[in-house]
This record gives structure tokens, C-alpha cells and sequence, in this order.
DNA sequence: AACAATACCGAAACCGGTTTCGAAATGATT
DNA sequence: AATCATTTCGAAACCGGTTTCGGTATTGTT
């Protein structure tokens, strides 16, 4: 019942093809009057405003973003620039922020704009583009690494973004971060706990701050625990199933391998788990594995992956926060939030089939 | 070395704060033959057009895009609404679909805005909002319904879409699909060959469209193999793991439950296995599994899942395409294209402990 | 009743581009 | 040299809104 004319006066129109103009026309105004009836301004007498109101709503108007954004010299959009994936598992988070950011930003009446990276160029290209032309007025940065070439951009243009963890510059942008390291620790000490006392970690590479950090939160258990640190027990990886595989076999073909490894994201876990099944290792058995990311279909597999799980919706609203109150005052300080995971036990990690070493209580 | 003043008279500035209007006046123009020179018209002298790029790409001029798009009428921009997910194991077919749409638009110049559905309205207030505001041009839709509200919404306002999947009005729309139907023939035929005479399906409900296009080709193969069609090895689900556990044990703890199992999608299948474990049956030995949707982390799980896969890569190219043939004629006739979905065998499947039939070569 | 204060709205500039149209300058033709 | 066709650019309208400014009409004071 849509497109029955109302009347012999009135045109039925699709919508969104009503002007501000047609509006004023037809209600003997001028459409600044219009405008200003609708955005609330105080000299508009009662009676015309509702008028106008009135005749908005039952003509359907919208005001057309584009001309709205241009007079007010804003673009209402947020731009968000996917890294390439090449063939990440698990890339479940992506949408999942996505999601989540879009949502947030919705509240805000904002819109994402979702940029892909072309592998071909340089990291910041999509960000210069989408500065240069306006289309954006802030971004939305996650898997930062340390030395970020899009972070060193963006501050030097002056231009607004938030990111999704931590880079060598956090003191000058806003950032949000799960503690990684504490993430870990608590991890690390879970398993001491359970009695392992020679533990694995399969981090990333330099390149991927993030996991640097959860291996400094491995590191820092092991010392608090009088565990010796043992440098062949630390693997590095690449983030990826593949990377995992060929970390925990280096990594279970030693002499004295590991009864447990702890993985710098769930993708690892993944691939440490195949190669563990490979070799023999029946897990949790004789060998605990726990992960990072919280993926649900970790749930599915056998046995469950225990993992270290945050919010993303959270990340996201936290983030938007950040980026809104930036985009507001541009001159307020820095400020971050640092966001903690929890520990979620499913089943791929119990003690080591043989307690290795009881004095371990106390360290001194 | 960003802001080091080249000269006493030319001042640095940051990029994207060069109107035309400023190129125009540096250069004795009026802005009118600014922007002709920099289009290419054929107005233009080839003198004053070195000029004017000269001078264009020096000061770094980079046109607005807000404005030039107000001017020009259009958006350049295609809105892709994220579904409502809630519990959906599985999307990582949304970040890679989202990555190669935006890749793809990208090379026409267009860009990708992402909205998230709030699952508390109706599902085409979305699209209702972003059609009235006119900020994109049309839409990509995935996950089509066989009755899509949606899909009726865009088609009643004549605005420009394509879907990725099939509706109930496919004929009036373009739309890109794969062939569900011809892969679970496939995948049933495999299994009929390894020597499976009970075969069990789990679905999705009535409104999963796509879903209903698998079972079919299930059903279909059942026929023309001479197996007879048992209503009870059919089990709907909702393309959830969960869905998949109820499902898989609904088949399972049969009197005579069967020997392989098809599931409509990965997820469903990651369910389906896990069910299985716990009911103790082997997998492939005592049962065998196929999923669809050939996610990589079913590579990773054990066994690795056997599935069909296709490219989602593809999928946004082609899906693109579509779209652009249709935003420049909007006249056209509609047109479609079905991709296939191809077989992966990784292990989750094998030959029944029992053959059970050996008569099956000939139906008549 | 005269005057100042206030409420209300119209007119016009503006955001930063694109595009049409016409005029001036140039070149070609006779 | 006069005429006509071309080339080349300026002027101005336009896209669809927002916002500033100023002028009536109305109200409130004495």
C-alpha cells in the first residue's frame, strides 16, 4: 500500500526525494526557516515549528547527509582499514568488532566507512587517501604493532584515531588494550598451579606487540614462581595454525619437552594441538595447551580449548568512547583504557601426568 | 621532514587543506576551469592543464569528496548491513566477504559503508534509514531469506541491490549464489560411493533458504541412487553448533541411527562431531561427517573436517560487478550467477565399518 | 499613545565542488 | 582584410543543506 496517492493534491513520491526546498514551498517559508525549525533553534515561533514538523514528517523528509555534512564541515564517518588477511584461521574477531564499532558509532550518528588494505602498498596509503579526501574524520586502528607506520602518520597529520592496542607512542594517542600480560600471568600461574613446572609459549614474531607482551607476562609468572627460565621453551610463531604446528614440534621433539604450552592466540593453539596429536601427545594428558582469544568454536573441538576470552563488544564501545570524546575536544590529554581477560577453562589443560617436583611453595 | 616550509612565499600546509578554490586563485583560474582541466575536459588547453595538474599535485590537491559527490549526485558509496549475530559461531565468513567487497568496490571507486542491524527493530530499518538519508547507492545483501523483507523493502522503492543468495522473488533482482543444491548432491553422491546407505542431514529451519536448497540436492541424490527417503534421518537445525549437538544426537541415538552425516554448514557440523565424542562413536570409522562452508579452522580440528568450499573472495568480485553494471543502467535486465561449491576431503569421512548393501549399482 | 524590547522570519552567504552556457580570443578561409 | 569556425576560458547556476544577519511585527513598558 505504498505508492496509492493520498489525494488529487497530493504527489506521492518515493522517499527521499523530498527537498528542503519542496518543504519550504510548500509551506510559504524559506528554507532556512525550515532548517531551523527542524534543528530546534530558538527563534522559530511554536506554531510554524510544528507546522513544519508536521508537514517533515508527513512528506517524508530526510535532509540528504551529503548536503548536510558539506555545510557543516564534517563527514560523520569513521574509517576503519582491514588489514590484509592472508589466511588467518580464526578471524572471527574481525567481524565481531566490526560489528560492535558500527554499533557504537550508530549511537554516536556516525558511520563506518571499512577500507581493505591492498598488500601492494604501503601500510598507511589507505589512511592518506582517506585523510587527503576527506572522507573520514577519525579511524578506528586495531593490531597495532610497536613501531606503528599508521600511528607515526596519523600523529603527525594531526588527525584523530584510537587504537585497539598498544604502540611505542601510547603516550601520545588514546589506545585500549586487553592486559595481555596479566592475561598471561594468570595463565602461567594457573598452570604452576596445577603442578607443570616446564611450561612452553609460542608467542609472534617482534612485529606483533601485542604477543611480546603476553610472553612478558609468561616470563614474569615463571620468575615470581622461581621457575627457571628456559630459552628453547620459547617459541616464536607467526599468529597463524601453521606457525603453531611448527613451533610445538620444535617444541615437543626436544629431550624434555613441555607438559604444557601456552599460545599467543587461539590460531596458535590450533595448529599446537594438530601437531600434538601428530606426535602422539594426548591432550590434556599429557600435555596442556591454552590459548588466547576466546573464539567460540574453541568450544567445539576435542577437547575444549581453554583460553583467555575478552569482550569485543566491550573494546568496541570503549574505543568509540575514546574516539568521540577526541573528536569533541581535540586538545584534551591522552587518556587509555586498559581492559583485563579472563581465564575461560574448557578442558585442554589438568596437571602433568607426573608431578615433576614438589618444593616449589616457596621460592627463597 | 612533513612540515618544513619549502620557501618564504609558499606555506606548508597539512594535506587536504588546498581547496579548489585556492588552486583557482594561485593560478589565475576560476575554479570552474580548475576542475574541468583536472577532469579532462576538452575545453582545456593543453597549456593550462599542465599547469593546473602541475600545481595540483605540488600543493597536494585532493577534491572534497563530500562536495564533489553533493555536486554530482551520487554517493559513490554501497551500505552492507552485518545481520544481527548473536551467538553464530562462525562468521568468519563475514570479515573475508566484507574484506573482498570492499576491495572490489574500491577499483570503481566506491566505498563501503558498514551498518550494524540492531536486533531490537525491524530488520529493513536499516536500509530504510540509509535509502531515505541517500548515503549509499545501493546495497549488498547476504544472507537472503526465501521471503525477504528486505529484499521486498528495495525492490518496492526500485533502490539497486544485489543479494548473495536466493529469494522467493529472485527473477526481479540480481543475485549471486552458490550452488547448494549441486554440492550436497555431490557430497551425498561421495558418501552414497564410499557405500553409506543411511545418511543423515541436518539443516537449518524453514528460514534458512539456502539451507532448504542443500537438503534438497540431498534429497535428490537419495533418489537417484534408489535410496529410500527416512524422514527421520532429516533433522532440521539453526546452523549453530548447538544446533547441530541436539540435532546430531536426535540421529544418533536411533535404533538404527546412520552412518554418515551431512550438515548444512561448518558450524552445525563442528556440533554434529561434538556430539558424536560423546556418544561415542568414531569419526569417520563408526560415522562420518561433511560440513559446508570450508572454514580453515575446520583443517585444524580432528579429524580435520571434510567440506565444501568456495570462494569468498570470488563472491564479493562478482557480487560488485553486479552491482555496478546495475548503478550504471538501472535498466538492464536482471541477471545472476551461480558459483559451485567444491568438495574438500579432509579426512572426516570414509567408507562404512559395515557394508551394508551391496545391491545399489542399478535402481530398475 | 509613544517607545523600547523581543519574537519571528526572510534574505543571502556559505560549504566545495561540477557543469552549462556564452563570450572572447584565436585560427582558418576566402 | 573581412568572415566564419574553433579553441579556450570566465561567469554563473547548481547540488541541498546550515547559519549569520537584519528587518518587521508583535509584545511589553511607562
Amino acid at each position: 500500500m505504498n505508492n496509492v496517492k493520498a489525494g488529487p493534491e497530493e504527489e506521492w513520491v518515493k522517499s527521499g526525494e523530498v527537498r528542503i526546498s519542496d518543504l519550504a514551498a510548500e509551506l510559504g517559508l524559506t528554507k532556512g526557516t525550515v532548517s531551523r525549525a527542524l534543528n530546534g533553534y530558538e527563534d522559530i515561533s511554536k506554531k510554524t515549528r510544528k507546522r513544519v514538523m508536521e508537514a517533515a514528517t508527513k512528506r517524508g523528509y530526510v535532509p540528504t547527509t551529503q548536503a548536510r555534512r558539506l555545510a557543516m564541515g564534517l563527514t560523520e564517518t569513521i574509517g576503519l582499514v582491514l588489514p590484509p588477511m592472508p589466511s588467518q584461521p580464526v578471524n572471527t574477531f574481525v567481524s565481531e568488532f566490526i560489528n560492535s564499532v558500527s554499533a557504537a558509532l550508530h549511537l554516536h550518528g556516525y558511520d563506518l566507512l571499512v577500507h581493505s588494505a591492498n598488500s601492494e602498498e604501503s601500510e598507511v596509503e589507505p589512511y592518506r587517501r582517506l585523510v587527503q579526501s576527506r572522507k573520514v574524520d577519525g579511524f578506528i586502528i586495531f593490531r597495532t604493532n610497536e613501531k606503528d607506520p599508521r600511528v607515526n602518520y596519523l600523529l603527525n597529520e594531526g588527525f584523530p584515531f584510537v587504537t585497539h592496542g598498544r604502540t611505542a607512542r601510547m603516550a601520545e594517542h588514546d589506545w585500549f588494550d586487553i592486559d595481555g600480560e596479566k592475561a598471561f600471568r594468570d595463565a602461567t600461574s594457573h598452570l604452576i598451579k596445577l603442578g607443570h613446572q616446564r611450561i612452553g609459549f609460542v608467542g609472534g614474531g617482534k612485529e606483533f606487540f601485542s604477543a611480546q607482551l603476553r610472553l612478558k607476562g609468561f616470563r614474569t609468572m615463571l620468575e615470581e614462581s622461581c621457575l627457571e627460565k628456559v630459552p628453547s621453551l620459547e617459541q616464536p610463531g607467526d599468529l597463524t595454525g601453521q606457525g603453531g604446528e611448527i613451533a610445538a614440534q620444535n617444541l615437543l621433539k626436544q629431550t624434555r619437552p613441555p607438559t604444557a604450552i601456552l599460545c599467543a592466540n587461539d590460531a596458535t593453539a590450533l595448529g599446537v594441538m594438530k601437531a600434538a596429536r601428530e606426535l602422539g601427545f594426548n591432550i590434556p594428558e599429557e600435555l596442556s595447551v591454552i590459548g588466547y582469544d576466546g573464539i567460540a568454536l574453541g568450544a567445539y573441538i576435542d577437547p575444549p580449548l581453554t583460553t583467555l576470552t575478552f569482550s569485543i563488544e566491550e573494546s568496541g564501545k570503549e574505543m568509540v568512547n575514546l574516539l568521540m570524546r577526541r573528536l569533541k575536544n581535540p586538545d584534551l590529554p591522552v587518556i587509555s583504557k586498559l581492559a583485563s581477560a579472563i581465564l575461560k577453562l574448557r578442558g585442554s589443560e589438568g596437571p602433568p601426568s607426573s608431578i615433576q617436583n614438589k618444593n616449589m611453595e616457596n621460592c627463597l
